[in-house]
RNA sequence: GGCCUCGUGGCGGAGUGGUGACGCAGCGGACUGCAAAUCCGUGCACCCGAGUUCGAUUCUCGGCGAGGCCUCCA
C-alpha cells in the first residue's frame, strides 16, 4: 500500500518512500520533563502513534524504529528544581514516568527508543566541535552559537529568508550573538547550575542540539520521518536542520511532519495562557483514555482542533457504538482478517483519521446487521483489525460500559436481577420503578430476549 | 509590521470542477409491555463579492472573519 504524507519541507503531500524499507526511521520531539503535560501536548504522541502502527503494518513490526526523546536538562527544569529543592534527576525521572503513564492511558505504544538528552551530552559536544571546526559556529562569552550567516539555506523549512529574519528579530540584550538569529548550541556554565566539561568550555547544551545529536546517534541521518507540533517548525526544527546539515553535509530528515494545535475556545492551548487541561484531570473526571484518544483523532492531524466537553461527549458516543457492536458479538470468534482496504487507504492518505473513522462506522453497521455466523465473524474481525490501527477497542466491552462503576457494579447487578424478576411476573409498575432507580444511578438497563444487561448512561 | 493556515448543516468533521462522506443531536418508522440498544428512512451547510468555466463549495483575485509563527512552546 502506498502511503502519502504532507512534507512541511515541500509543503506538499508526497508519496512516502523510506530510504530502506527494512529499516524505517521516525523521530518525534518528546516532552521537557518538568511538569504535567496537557492534552495539547498529547496530540503528537497520539497522532504519531497511529503513524507508527500504520508503518509497522506496512513495512513489518521489526522494520520500524521510532524514537521519542526526553528533554531532561533545560532552563525550566533548572528553575523547577530550584523552586522545589528537589534534585533535577528526581524531577525529570518523576515526570518521565508520569508522561509514560499518561500516554499509556491514551493507548500510545512505547516507542522503540526514548533517549534522554543528559545521556547524549558527549554526542552533542562532538557535534558542536564539528560545527566549530567547520566555521559554522563560534565561541562567545555566554556560550557557543550557531552562525546563521554560515548556512546558505537557513530558513528553508519555515520559509523565511535571512532578510525576513533580520527584520523580524527582536532586540536581545543579554547575550553576545553576532546575528540576532544565531542560536545557542552551548550555554556557558553558571554557578549553581549543572554543567559538563567540554573543549570549548564548561556548560550545558542548548535545546536544539540535543535532537540533532540524538537522531545521529540513535537512528543515523537522514531519517525518514521527523515529527512534532507545528510550533516547532521555527525555530526548533529549522535549527536542527541547520546544525545537522552543516555538520554532516546531508539532509537530517526526508519528511517533516507537523501537527496542528489544540485550542480552547479557538485559542491555542498553552501553559502561559493558562487554558489547559491535562489527560490526568480528564481521566479523574471519569473520561476514558480511549475517549480522549478518539477525540484527538477526530480531526485531521494538521487541522486545529477545538477541545471541549462536547467533543469528548461525542467521542464517547462514537466509541459506545463500536463497543456496542463488539458486545453484541461477544460470543462470536473474530475472523483473522485484515482491516478493509478503504480504511487502510484513508489512513495511508496523509493519516486521514476522520475518513478512517467514517470507514469504521461502516464496519460497525456491517457488524450490527450481519446475520450469518461467518459474516459476523468477518465483520467483527475487520472491525477489530481497523480499530487496532487507530489504537482503540482494546478494552473488554462490558468493562468499557461499566468502568466508572467499580465496586458498585454488584449492587446494580442485584437491582437488575430484581427487575428481571418483576418483568417475568409482568409487574411492570415495579420494573419501571426499578429502571428509574437505576437511571438515577446513571445506569441504562436494556432488555433483550435472553435477559437484561446494563451500562452507564451515555 | 513580515510570513503562514483556515472559514462546510444545530454540533464535530472529511472531501470534491458537475447527484455535498461519516458521527453526534433532531424527526418518522420497525423492534419493545414501555424503553434502551439496533436497523431502515428523513430534514438541515459549503463566509461575501468578482473572475475563469457549459458548470465552483472545490481554481484565481479582492473583501470580511478566525487562528498561528516571527521569543519558551506539542
Amino acid at each position: 500500500m502506498e502511503i502519502a504524507l504532507t512534507n512541511t519541507l515541500t509543503r506538499r503531500k508526497e508519496r512516502f518512500e523510506p530510504a530502506d524499507p527494512s529499516r524505517v526511521t521516525m523521530y518525534v520531539c518528546g516532552p521537557t520533563v518538568y511538569s504535567y503535560a496537557h492534552i495539547g501536548n498529547a496530540r503528537p504522541p497520539v497522532v504519531f502513534d497511529v503513524l507508527f502502527r500504520l508503518l509497522r503494518l506496512t513495512y513489518g513490526e521489526g522494520a520500524v524504529i521510532y524514537a521519542r526523546n526526553y528533554t531532561d536538562i533545560d532552563d525550566k527544569i533548572i528553575a523547577a528544581a530550584a523552586k522545589s529543592g528537589e534534585p533535577i534527576e528526581a524531577i525529570t525521572r518523576k515526570f518521565e514516568r508520569i508522561y509514560e503513564e499518561d500516554t499509556g492511558a491514551l493507548g500510545v505504544l512505547a516507542p522503540n527508543l526514548t533517549p534522554r538528552a543528559t545521556a547524549h551530552v558527549g554526542d552533542m559536544i562532538a557535534l558542536i566541535e564539528q560545527l566549530l571546526a567547520k566555521g559554522a559556529a563560534y565561541k562567545a562569552e555566554t556560550g557557543v552559537y550557531f552562525s546563521v550567516a554560515a548556512d546558505a539555506d537557513y530558513g528553508k523549512l519555515s520559509g523565511r529568508s535571512q532578510d525576513e529574519l533580520k527584520a523580524g528579530a527582536r532586540v536581545e540584550g543579554e547575550d553576545d550573538k553576532r546575528h540576532p538569529s544565531d542560536f545557542a548550541l552551548w550555554k556557558t556554565a553558571k554557578p549553581g547550575e549543572p554543567s559538563w566539561e567540554a573543549s570549548f568550555g564548561a556548560g550545558r547544551p542548548g535545546w536544539h542540539i540535543e535532537c540533532s545529536a540524538m537522531i545521529e546517534k540513535e537512528l543515523g541521518s537522514p531519517i525518514d520521518i521527523h515529527g512534532g507540533g507545528i510550533d516547532l517548525i521555527f525555530p526548533h526544527h529549522e535549527n536542527e536542520i541547520a546544525q545537522s546539515e552543516s555538520a554532516h553535509g546531508h539532509a537530517l530528515a526526508r519528511v517533516w511532519m507537523h501537527n496542528g494545535f489544540l485550542t480552547m475556545d479557538r485559542e491555542k492551548m498553552s501553559k502561559s495562557i493558562g487554558n489547559i487541561i491535562t489527560p490526568r484531570e480528564l481521566l479523574e473526571q471519569g473520561w476514558q483514555g480511549e475517549t480522549i484518544r478518539w477525540a484527538l483523532l477526530s480531526a485531521h492531524y494538521r487541522a486545529p482542533l477545538d477541545w471541549s466537553d462536547d467533543l469528548l461527549r461525542q467521542a464517547q458516543a462514537s466509541l459506545d457504538r463500536l463497543y456496542g457492536a463488539v458486545l453484541r458479538l461477544k460470543d462470536v470468534a473474530a475472523a483473522d482478517v485484515e482491516a478493509p482496504q478503504a480504511f487502510l487507504e484513508a489512513l495511508a492518505d496523509d493519516l486521514n483519521t476522520p475518513a478512517a473513522i467514517a470507514e469504521l462506522s461502516a464496519l460497525v453497521t456491517a457488524a450490527n446487521t450481519a446475520k450469518k455466523p461467518a459474516d459476523q465473524a468477518k465483520a467483527k474481525g475487520e472491525l477489530l483489525a481497523a480499530a487496532q490501527l487507530l489504537g482503540v477497542l482494546n478494552d473488554d466491552p462490558e468493562r468499557w460500559f461499566r468502568a466508572t462503576f467499580g465496586e458498585r457494579a454488584a449492587e446494580i447487578d442485584a437491582l437488575v436481577a430484581e427487575r428481571v424478576a418483576a418483568r417475568a411476573a409482568k409487574n411492570y409498575a415495579e420494573s419501571d420503578r426499578l429502571r428509574d432507580e437505576l437511571a438515577a444511578r446513571g445506569v441504562e438497563v436494556m432488555d433483550g430476549p435472553s435477559g437484561s444487561t446494563w451500562r452507564r448512561k451515555g
